[in-house]
RNA sequence: GUGGGCGUAGCUCAAUCGGUUAGAGCGUCUGGUUGUGGCCCAGAAGGCUGGGGGUUCAAGUCCCCUCGCUCACCCCA
């Protein structure tokens, strides 16, 4: 048997209302603040994602799907959400519009790793991105709606944690003071941090090996080595956040995955912080676009996983239920009765009813069966006397009576059945 | 990429020390009612025991490989 690829995931009717709840609450949360949907591509040319990525990342050297498109162009599947926003910003002239242009997404994100729990090869993103507004009351608007979405969401006990990391001209100084901090210690670190000692020195803070970690206790922070701008930018920050009443903690070891982000990164992560812990996070990004070849475009957005944000809505025990559609199920009791069983059933969802049909002959039995396990409240049976007659029996599922009505008045007096009035 | 655990029907699970024709519940279908649902009862369908190789008189069971799932590392959402 040919399976699905590993990493993947077939999602089965039964988890649809617990996607759509997650979809529709955030599109809605999206809405009430005014930004708009945009999608992209799902395959880009590869060097949007190594460009801006970062080359000493994990997710560039050994996690995206790349591969050669007949034309030979090397082409990749998005690994994630940021960069063809604004590639797709740049590209299409959104600078003409009132700035910040506010985007939201739903979208898949393809990442080669191993799967496990809440790691997948390909997962769904909600996120969003504001653009053309280097203003920290942006960076609290966007938090603000991924804090919104969680709650709304009845998820209530993320917890925001929350650092700044400064501009270019302030990076430089930061990465030497971490380098001059480990370089002493670097028998005690492990080999992953110590070939970060050359090659991206911000991520051993990052490190989960407690070993490391604990040497991270004494490591210069990035909030020291803020600019002026920078610093004033995290200041205003935090007091708007405070006045949001959101809560949040700093932690000078979140430094984040990709290499775009300046000042402002924050992460939502649950109080029993797991391997997968990270449900969103996100950040500013003010010279993103500028690694595409485009001009100065601030910006800062976040991404969440879907699939985590479903498991967070477990672990508070909260279903979503299927919105009620089917109200009615016609039955034709015999092969003759088929056509115009289907001729009723459209004549019915033309009127607004949803109905199921039967597709063969069969007992009143099975059909029955059937009718009373899908959830109509009557069903509509048609046999030989039926159609004989030019009439259809009417039976509600409530236990009323059976009744036989004309053909021709069937989508009246089932219209009344079901609104009570019969 | 590294290491551990686990793969038996659509689902949840049995199957003695390696021993006959791999079972049950749920679900599905059909019937019990020559045209009437839910409950109940009966019957049926449904398995290359994940796949391949090996050991053995004999393998669901032991060994190897492989694929998948899962957990941890790592990484991230």
């Amino acid at each position: 048997m040919i399976q699905r690829p590993r990493g993947t995931a077939d999602r089965l009717p039964d988890m649809a209302p617990a996607w759509r709840l997650v979809a529709a609450t955030f599109e809605r949360q999206c809405e009430l603040r005014g930004f708009a949907p945009i999608s992209t591509p799902t395959i880009e040319r590869s060097e949007l994602f190594t460009r801006t990525t970062g080359d000493a990342t994990d997710l560039a050297q050994k996690e995206m799907y790349i591969f050669q498109d007949r034309g030979g162009d090397s082409l990749t599947l998005r690994s994630e959400g940021t960069a063809p926003v604004v590639r797709a910003y740049v590209q299409n002239g959104l600078h003409n519009l009132p700035q910040p242009v506010k985007l939201y997404y739903i979208t898949p994100i393809f990442r080669y790793d191993r799967p496990q729990a809440g790691r997948y090869r390909e997962h769904h993103q909600i996120g969003a991105e504001a653009l053309g507004d280097a203003s920290p009351a942006v960076d609290a608007e966007v938090i603000d709606l991924l804090w919104s979405t969680y709650r709304t969401l009845g998820i209530d006990d993320l917890q925001l944690e929350l650092n700044s990391l400064g501009d270019p001209d302030t990076r430089p100084a930061y990465r030497r003071a971490l380098v001059d901090y480990f370089t002493p210690m670097a028998d005690h670190l492990d080999s992953e941090s110590r070939e970060r000692l050359t090659s991206n020195p911000l991520r051993i803070l990052d490190s989960k090996n407690p070993a490391v970690a604990e040497l991270c206790e004494g490591a210069p922070r990035s909030l020291d080595f803020l600019g002026k701008p920078a610093r004033a930018h995290f200041d205003v920050l935090q007091r708007l956040l405070e006045s949001l009443e959101i809560p949040f903690a700093i932690n000078h070891r979140l430094v984040r995955g990709l290499d775009y982000y300046n000042r402002t990164v924050f992460e939502f992560v649950p109080p029993d912080a797991g391997s997968q812990s990270t449900v969103g996070g996100g950040g500013r990004y003010d010279y993103l676009a500028e690694l595409i070849g485009a001009n100065h475009v601030p910006g800062v957005g976040f991404g969440s996983g879907i699939e985590r944000v479903l498991l967070n809505l477990e672990r508070h025990g909260l279903t979503a239920r299927d919105p009620r559609i089917t109200d009615a199920y016609v039955a034709p009791l015999v092969e003759a009765a088929v056509a115009d069983a289907m001729r009723l059933a459209r004549q019915l969802r033309h009127a607004g009813i949803g109905v199921e049909c039967g597709f063969r002959g069969a007992s009143p039995r099975s059909h029955l069966r059937r009718a009373s396990r899908s959830q109509a409240r009557v069903a509509i049976l048609i046999g030989t006397r039926e159609l004989q007659r030019g009439v259809v029996a009417l039976k509600p599922l409530n236990g009323d009576a059976q009744v036989e009505v004309r053909h021709a008045d069937a989508v009246n007096r089932i219209q009344a059945v079901l609104t009570g009035e019969s």
